[in-house]
RNA sequence: UGCGGGGUGGAGCAGCGGUAGCUCGUUGGGCUCAUAACCCAAAGGCCGGAAGUUCGAAUCUUCCCCCCGCAACCA
């Protein structure tokens, strides 16, 4: 483990922004948060970006289908796609749009450089296009009678039920799925590619590669020894246009979808830089060489990031305009983590056919920490898993509840019952330390499995170390001590408190607290709870500092009074108000409010050119250190709550029915 | 069809030449501060199928079956 912080970017797919996304879709975001969360304890600097991808064929089947426009489809989903990601605690530096001016802007530069340099190829093809629209009608949205096995549905691009792979123009008698209109089959000019001036250096890079999953080095190898030109643009008007002198202005010719959305995660990072004041900082990242790039994505998009995505970066190197023709070239990826199939009860999820579970809805009804921890412990990460309530309340109920709320839970309660605070050390046994040793060591071995994409590895490891501590307290039975021998109760409850405060920290969930009563999940939006008056009447004497300082332009000015040991605080009040100042007040700050996880929230950026778009971004940089916490004897404990729920068996049923529900409809 | 990955007790996985292990669940017992943790015991697998190599195979070879991905106009 490297000792000076490393520049991390953890790039995120780009969910497409057709529709609700549901929990196969996120199924493996989950960890490139824990990896980020872990990567921002570590010390390292990470940049995580992503976004929701926009163009293309299918937002504009989304919005035909809505009887809304293209623009209004995608501002639909990108809101309901960010505001689930919110939800779920993803901490994106930056979840932008493929819809954006700064990611036309940066798109259009990799492609005019590419041109410029000569790696793209124009060539005719035949092509199918929707006699209505002009538009490209892809391969899966033409239906026709197999001229095979006479099956009447069969798709453009292979038949379902002979599973013989067509071509377009074999169908007998093809129509368009969208309309049911006959294509029409005719030669359309378009940009390729030219992988295949890429295939040597592709090849050398991903052999170097040996630290890859085998499959996906193994996958990428086989694919690159095979190349060949790949189309870049389309017919069709949603989406970047090509800048080209003749092409720019053309309303039937677009960027191909994938083309661009890959260069998010390069424009996303570009416009988090000019986002945070500091328009250059990107190079930081894309440019250092010793930085190091993780990309995460489903097992079905390897290629475009081991192969594709990486011609594009060779090509472009240093020399566009947003690059700017100095500093390295652009760096490729260190590693790609990708994640197989979640699929829902048996059967793979899908939209169309109704069947899965969208996370809005889901959200609607469980906490996010659940799903998250589901996600990892039996989620897709390296074969496909299968989603089912049954595994899913099992999971909540036996492993997170019980292993790991009812740890903290039970430590807490004891030491709050019988001490109040954090009771002091004492004089260690060989048990103490041997817990406190193996608690501590989590944060290396949990981190080993973190550093290499093992996320089920690292929960596990986390679980059974929550375990070790179950059993530390069950054979030390500190409940039977505090009367007779109260100093080694407190020993005993000062070392559990500090495995709790150090598991906190280790495990993958996202937000623990020592029982802070208000704003809760569930409380913030209730217009009937409202915290108590004296409780932000105290704070007034903070607040009022902060605000002070930002009225005389120093921000920061109010930590010489509050977080200076040396300053001194005198307070005046009437006598009825002296137990709020002596007592209750002093309890709230030396109380435990620490972040552990913060929170993305959302922001409105607006471009040059006047226009405005919503991103999700946060300051993450108050988390805790990965390292063993110093929790002081003597900090005030507050009354525990559980922090977890436990689900009630019935919910298997509930969901069973309500899926068969929506699945009949 | 070609290429790649995978098929191990009810669920999820590890093992990859020495005769099968982990977490959870299940059954019985102990204990109980706690959102029933922890301890003890037990049931449950011919390691997808077949043939072969070997003193010995879940582990190596060959063939077959099943699942998933890709096969370049799904992204």
């Amino acid at each position: 483990m490297a000792g000076t912080p490393a520049r991390i970017l953890v790039a995120v797919a780009w969910p497409y922004a057709s529709g609700p996304r549901h929990l196969g879709h996120v199924a493996g975001m989950g960890t490139s948060d824990i990896f980020a969360r872990y990567h921002r304890m570590k010390g390292n600097d990470v940049l995580m970006v992503s976004g929701t991808d926009e163009n293309g064929t299918p937002s504009l089947i989304a919005a035909d289908r809505e009887g809304l426009t293209p623009k209004q489809a995608v501002d639909k989903y990108n809101r309901i796609i960010a505001t689930d990601f919110r939800a779920l605690g993803f901490s994106y530096d930056l979840f932008t749009r493929t819809t954006t001016r700064n990611h036309v802007v940066v798109v259009q530069d990799v492609f005019k450089t590419l041109y410029d340099k000569g790696y793209l190829i124009k060539k005719t093809a035949l092509g199918a296009l929707q006699a209505a629209t002009g538009r490209t009608l892809p391969d899966r949205y033409i239906e026709g009678t197999c001229p095979i096995c006479g099956y009447t549905d069969a798709r453009g691009d292979q038949c379902d039920n002979c599973g013989n792979q067509l071509d377009p123009d074999q169908l007998i008698d093809p129509r368009s799925r969208i309309d049911g209109s006959k294509p029409i089959f005719k030669e359309t000019e378009h940009y390729y590619l030219d992988l295949p001036a890429f295939k040597q250096q592709l090849t050398d890079w991903v052999t170097r590669q040996t630290h890859w999953r085998p499959n996906v080095r193994n996958f990428s190898l086989n694919f690159i020894a095979d190349l060949k030109p790949r189309p870049i643009t389309r017919d069709i008007d949603w989406g970047v246009p090509v800048p080209l002198p003749g092409w720019i202005d053309r309303p039937d010719k677009r960027l191909y979808v994938w083309f661009d959305a890959v260069i998010g995660y390069f424009s996303a990072s570009v416009e988090w830089a000019t986002m945070v004041g500091q328009p250059e900082a990107w190079r930081d990242w894309w440019q250092d060489p010793a930085s190091r790039h993780f990309y995460f994505m489903g097992a079905d998009n390897i290629v475009f990031h081991t192969t594709i995505w990486p011609s594009m970066l060779l090509g472009y190197g240093n020399s566009g305009a947003v690059a700017g023709g100095r500093g390295e070239p652009l760096q490729l990826p260190s590693n790609v983590v990708s994640t197989a199939i979640l699929t829902m009860s048996g059967s793979r999820q899908s939209t169309s056919r109704g069947h899965g579970i969208y996370v809005n809805d889901f959200l609607s009804r469980y906490d996010p920490d659940p799903l998250r921890f589901y996600l990892v412990l039996n989620g897709p990460e390296t074969a496909d898993a299968d989603f089912t309530w049954e595994d899913f309340v099992r999971r909540n109920n036996d492993d997170l509840v019980a292993t790991w709320g009812n740890l903290a839970n039970r430590t807490l309660v004891n030491a709050y019952r019988r001490f109040g605070a954090v009771p002091p050390p004492g004089t260690p046994t060989a048990e103490d330390r041997a817990v406190l040793t193996a608690v501590e060591g989590g944060f290396a071995t949990v981190g080993e499995h973190l550093e290499g994409a093992r996320f089920r590895a690292a929960l596990t490891e986390a679980l059974r170390l929550a375990a070790l501590v179950n059993g530390y307290l069950t054979t030390s039975e500190p409940w039977k001590l505090h009367e007779t021998a109260r100093d080694r109760a407190g020993t005993i409850l000062n070392v559990a408190l500090r495995c709790v405060d150090d598991l906190k920290v280790i495990p993958i969930t996202r937000d623990i607290d020592w029982g802070v009563p208000v704003p809760l999940p569930g409380w913030i939006d209730r217009p009937d709870k409202r915290l108590y008056v004296w409780f932000d009447a105290v704070i007034g004497y903070f607040s009022a500092s902060v605000e002070w300082a930002t009225m005389v332009g120093q921000p920061e000015a109010w930590r010489d009074w509050w977080q200076d040991p040396a300053s001194r605080h005198f307070y005046f009040m009437g006598a009825d108000n002296i137990v709020f100042h002596t007592t209750i007040w002093p309890s709230m700050l030396l109380g435990y409010d620490g972040v552990i996880a913060p929170q993305p929230e959302f922001r409105t950026r607006r471009e040059p050119d006047g226009s405005t778009h919503d991103v999700l971004t946060g300051d993450y940089g108050v988390a805790p250190a990965w390292a063993p916490t110093a929790l002081p004897a003597g900090r005030k404990l507050r009354e525990p709550h559980p922090l977890f729920k436990k689900l009630d068996p019935s919910v298997v049923d509930q969901e069973v029915e309500r899926m068969e529900e929506r699945g009949a409809k």
